[in-house]
DNA sequence: AGCACGCCGACT
DNA sequence: GTCGGCGTGCTC
């Protein structure tokens, strides 16, 4: 006999391997093995067992043999191979990197189970009548999802608490709680160690290899009733998942884009509770229009936290600044003046940018060449360093560099930098305001300090600086005593964008400053856009009515959740050759015309000036009907000969692509 | 992804 | 004369 199997390996290929006979009863799907793999000894996960005769076998130069079995059962209980392969279709990544990412944390040795299930938990939280519709729904038997808003982002604490206890009242049930930072973790354990004492676990990025093993056995022995984790926890091993629930569902760090296996796990979650028949929850303060779709369209059950307690009356002062008015102002004068009059009463204030750092780009100021990062292609933020002069930082890799002492292009010596930073907007409050205590907020927790990071959002926290400058990050981590006035100082940097979800965005920032903000603050937005639709929609600072908006938009443009977008960019110097692979590409899709399911390719779209480059770039844009159609489309498109010269990159479901 | 082979630059 | 840079190719 012979076993089919897949490697954690970039490849869209299985390998085969004989089964020596004492392994033949034993083998399964599902089950990981050892086995020689090149020069290497390599775990791989078996997929089929099947005779001889079944498997293509030509070509080969010898056919190796499995060197062991590593497991004598599954390691998952639902289907894992199912869950990874639709991953592989939704996304396009390699199947093999798709079951890795179930795979890939599993020690060789797997911890024994406990011979018994331990005792039911003892404390259960008091009683909240305001959730009594929600924790009825998790009583019974029948599995279900859902969508909870959230009246405000403190109610975490205690509604979680209660939804768990509720779900998880068989002794063995397990619950799953997704988180967008590892910030949050701590008290959601704390929170949540109250009703499942010593039974909580933990998961996310910077674990310590003792402490991620053990955190992996928690969930694979059923020791662990609750698994707090940051978004790989969703390929985590339990043995009884009964609820997966996803605080923040909104957020794009759930999305993987960076490396394959791409994924979005808030998807991964819904698909995965499915194949184990348990309940999941998405839980937003202002839900993405996806999910709220979704509830619209029963496919998830909403529920409304205490809507009653929602904050009702008059609300703070809003104010659209148009920048236009005051150019070359980082803050305009009615913003400065009101915030020299906080601070002055003592109370306290928090500006946003869109950007960390400085600068968001630096030009020439002769002839406008931007520098961009050579390893990964984005313009490149403008640091100004304490120590050394200023350096340039590469947002998606991380790759630093000095600052250029003339341009390459025509050796001008003068730059011009544009966009505000956190570093720049601290230094113009510093200067309006010399006396006052500043922190920053950037939330990069790629490098530096956790520690000193947060030091700064404490101090202000506890009332200790008067202003604090951050990215968006600061407004969802912030406790603010004395918060009096909430500035968004560029607006623009996602509303200039033509991306089908900028308003949604954008709305939900200024939903969360302004719910932050309580009666009495004030609300300004900085914007040379004063114009766009999102504005029009501040008056009434409603989140369903803007979401039953947006969502109406969202259909009449057959966007997602309505459509499935397939973005496939071509990328080529040879502007013939780019032309014919893009016509393969279409080519390749007209099976979709034949369904007239009321799928609709959009492009080519081009960058301005097109024509004049010798780099050409363009993309086209697949708005399918159905999953189904979208995972054709990827499949077909990715099974294209390779036109020499041209790149093709295909992505599902893409974010900000306009 | 690993891991090896392979062919050109700066070091003990 | 070797060490080592990372380009290219292969894995049942």
């Amino acid at each position: 006999m012979l076993a089919e199997i897949s490697f954690p390996i970039p490849l869209r290929k299985n390998f085969y391997y004989l089964l020596p006979e004492e392994m033949e009863l034993e083998a399964a799907p599902g089950l990981r093995v050892l086995a020689s793999f090149g020069k290497r000894e390599a775990a791989g996960v078996i997929l089929r067992v099947l005779p001889e005769k079944d498997a293509d076998l030509t070509g080969f130069r010898e056919l190796k043999a499995v060197t062991r079995l590593l497991d004598d059962t599954p390691l998952f209980p639902e289907d894992a191979l199912a869950l990874a392969s639709w991953m592989a279709g939704r996304w396009g990544s390699p199947p093999g990197l798709c079951l890795g990412a179930f795979y890939a944390h599993a020690p060789k040795e797997l911890p024994a189970l406990p011979p018994a299930a331990p005792e039911a938990f003892s404390a259960a939280p008091a009683g909240l009548p305001e959730l009594k519709g929600l924790l009825e729904a998790f009583s019974g038997a029948a599995p279900c999802s859902c969508l909870l808003r959230l009246a405000a982002f403190e109610r975490r604490e205690t509604v979680y608490p209660a939804v768990f206890s509720a779900a998880l009242k068989e002794a063995s049930a397990q619950g799953l709680l997704l988180v967008p930072d590892m910030n949050y973790i701590p008290p959601l354990a704390a929170a949540l160690e109250k009703v499942f004492p010593g039974r909580v676990g933990t998961w996310h990025a910077r674990l310590t290899p003792k402490k991620r093993a053990a955190a992996w056995a928690g969930a694979f022995t059923g020791a662990s009733k609750v698994v707090i984790a940051t978004r790989t926890g969703i390929f985590l091993p339990f043995k009884n998942l009964r609820l997966g629930f996803m605080d923040g569902e909104e957020e794009e760090v759930y999305r993987q884009e960076e490396a394959e296996p791409f994924y979005n796990t808030r998807e991964v979650l819904l698909r995965r509770m499915k194949a184990l028949g348990g309940s999941a929850v998405l839980a937003s303060a202002s839900p993405s229009i996806e999910a709220w779709g979704w509830a619209a369209s029963g496919v998830l059950k909403r529920f409304d936290d205490a809507p009653a307690a929602a904050p009702r009356g008059p609300g703070p002062d809003v104010r659209v600044l148009d920048m236009a008015q005051y150019p070359g102002d980082i803050m305009a004068r009615p913003l400065a003046d009101s915030l020299r009059g906080v601070v002055a009463a003592g109370g306290q204030a928090l500006l946003i940018t869109g950007r960390k750092g400085y600068a968001s780009r630096l030009f020439c100021a002769n002839c406008g060449w931007m520098k961009r990062c050579p390893s990964c292609g984005p313009g490149m933020t403008l640091l100004k360093t304490a120590e050394g002069g200023p350096v340039l930082l590469c947002r998606r890799c991380g790759r630093k560099e000095a600052k250029p002492e003339t341009c390459p292009k025509c050796a001008g010596k003068v730059f011009r930098d544009y966009g505000v930073g956190t570093q720049k907007a601290q230094e113009a409050v510093s200067k309006l305001l010399p006396a006052a205590k500043i922190a920053r907020f950037d939330g990069d927790v790629l490098r530096g300090s956790l520690k000193a990071m947060r030091a700064d959002l404490e101090s202000f926290s506890k009332g200790e600086s008067e202003v604090l400058v951050g990215t968006r990050i600061a407004l969802r981590e912030l406790g603010a005593p004395r918060l009096a006035l909430v500035a968004f100082i560029d607006a623009d940097s996602e509303l200039s964008s033509a991306d089908f979800r900028a308003s949604e965005k954008a709305y939900r920032g200024f939903y969360g400053a302004w719910r932050l903000l309580g009666a009495k603050g004030q609300l300004f937005i900085q914007t040379r856009e004063s114009g766009h639709y999102v504005f029009s929609r501040l008056a009434e600072m409603d989140y369903p009515s803007f979401a039953d908006g947006e969502l109406a938009a969202r259909k009449d443009f057959f966007y997602p959740p309505y459509s499935f977008i397939v973005k496939a960019r071509f990328a080529s110097y040879d502007r013939r050759a780019l032309d014919a692979a893009a016509a393969a590409f279409l080519r390749s899709l007209s099976f979709m015309g034949k369904h007239g399911d009321g799928s609709e390719i959009l492009g080519p779209v081009t960058q301005p000036g097109e024509e004049k480059r010798k780099f050409h770039s363009e993309y086209y844009l697949v708005k399918a009907a159905s999953e189904r159609t979208a995972m054709l489309c990827l499949e077909k498109a990715g099974a294209l000969p390779a036109v020499p010269g041209v790149k093709l990159f295909l992505e599902a479901d893409p974010h900000g692509f306009y």
